[in-house]
DNA sequence: CAGTGGTCTAGACCACACT
DNA sequence: GTGTGGTCTAGACCACTGC
């Protein structure tokens, strides 16, 4: 890696094999050294919370410029990998800070902010090890049979039921994982995943659809039997695009709404 | 703006007034810069689609490195008001490109992509002439009884009803929009916009939510009375956060669903 | 005060597109 | 080849944080 920083920095991908090749794949330095720190937060070198070398220290152990590194931090930042604090430091991003905390959750009062709204309270309905059906199994690249936590829960806001939510996730990276840990723990729920099983949610995919509450779900949620109801479908990824998490959200949209911003 | 690029940048704003002020209100040169491209955006300088000044060129202009400027037009490529493209120069943003149509549409058919399914049929329901409630005139940021056009059309992917769609426009942006040309344009709506009437759309908000269909929205989409449909309602804004136009959406999601990405 | 991220500059060179 | 955006470097200085 970049052993002539000054010269033409040597593209690693091409560099490692196929000498003739189409399309070189160039790839910039700062690129190469964005993987490499990836490959370090992927690895735990440093925890969530924590802060990472400074940029100059980086600098020094890849052996490039201030300049390149900060070029690469500036992208994982901007991909919510990291965060930057002026004059304190680069942090491990983490669901578990007070700021923008339920990050991944749009629901909004149709008045007011979710902070005047106070914490959602949560009610386990049920947790279970399953096999893989072969939609989840779809969802999460598992086999079908495969070894799966199912929880299902609801959750209410100032003493409504307003989120009725099923989860899976793999019974191989969530051992152990039980309703007590799922009803006990203060705060968002990936902030658990993270301190209890390693597994930190990067980014997700949601599909959003109106259906009609059939019987079970109007009662869980309160509603009439055949009211509509959102549903978000969503697919969270660990880092290199691994899913680990595959939610149907069922929403009450009388009173909050999808909140989304396009640009 | 940069007398003496060398030395420490004065700050325009901070100049202005107030010698004595708690928080100076420091803002970088770069973010300067990009106020002072973002008006000429505004002001029509260069119209949609055309190629603004090199870097190079607009460092000359404003006395100011390259760097400066590339950080300035990196952050107004990141909001997409500008496209940057290797080789050929930086481009002013529009609807009409082949690429990223239907930028604002997150609606998608359940197998596929929206490009295997060709473009959607038309067909307006109405183009009227009104005056702003009290609700359209708060999202419009206009007075209750402002002229505004409404126009409501159904839009059918393969022959399927797919949308019912109610648009608000401020009727003194858009003097003389009429249905045939809300019917007879090819391509997005708001590209429309862009040339027929100068507006460009910048960004948008959107507030989600499950509704039953009533009599009429059941017999414009085929569906039936009571079904669960797909509310959408976007405020979508012009530079300077002003907004130019609410719209009203009714989704069918039995073959689509609308698609989010989270991070 | 030292250490961190943030800004600004200047110059060299690379990749890409057009002519 | 020429011109465009893109990368990389090196050094100076600024702003913010905490000792």
């Amino acid at each position: 890696m970049a052993q002539t920083p000054a010269s033409t920095p040597e593209n690693a991908l091409a560099a490692a094999d196929a000498p003739v090749s189409a399309t070189p794949a160039f790839s910039p330095l700062y690129q190469q050294i964005k993987v490499l720190i990836l490959q370090s937060l992927q690895a735990g070198e440093w925890k969530p919370g924590e802060a990472i070398p400074s940029e100059m220290d980086l600098a020094a152990r890849f052996r490039v410029s201030q300049g390149t590194v900060r070029k690469a931090i500036d992208e994982l930042a901007a991909e919510n990998l990291v965060v930057r604090r002026q004059g304190k430091g680069t942090f491990v991003a983490t669901h578990s800070e007070q700021q923008v905390q339920y990050r991944f959750l749009k629901l909004m009062p149709d008045a007011g902010d979710r902070a005047s709204e106070g914490p959602a309270h949560r009610e386990i309905v049920e947790c279970k090890r399953v096999r893989a059906s072969a939609e989840v199994a779809r969802a999460l690249a598992l086999r079908p049979g495969d070894p799966v936590v199912q929880v299902r829960r609801v959750l209410s806001f100032g003493g409504m039921p307003a989120i009725l939510e099923d989860l899976w996730l793999p019974g191989n990276a969530f051992k152990g994982l039980n309703a007590e840990q799922m009803a006990g723990w203060q705060g968002p729920t990936y902030a658990m995943f993270e301190v209890e099983f390693g597994v930190r949610m990067v980014r997700a995919e949601e599909k959003i659809r109106a259906v009609a509450a059939d019987a079970q779900q109007s009662a869980l949620l309160q509603v009439e039997p055949g009211g509509p109801l959102l549903s978000v479908e969503r697919v969270a990824y660990t880092y290199n695009d691994v899913p680990m998490e595959l939610r149907r959200g069922l929403y009450r949209t009388d009173t909050h709404h999808y909140r989304n911003e396009l640009s």
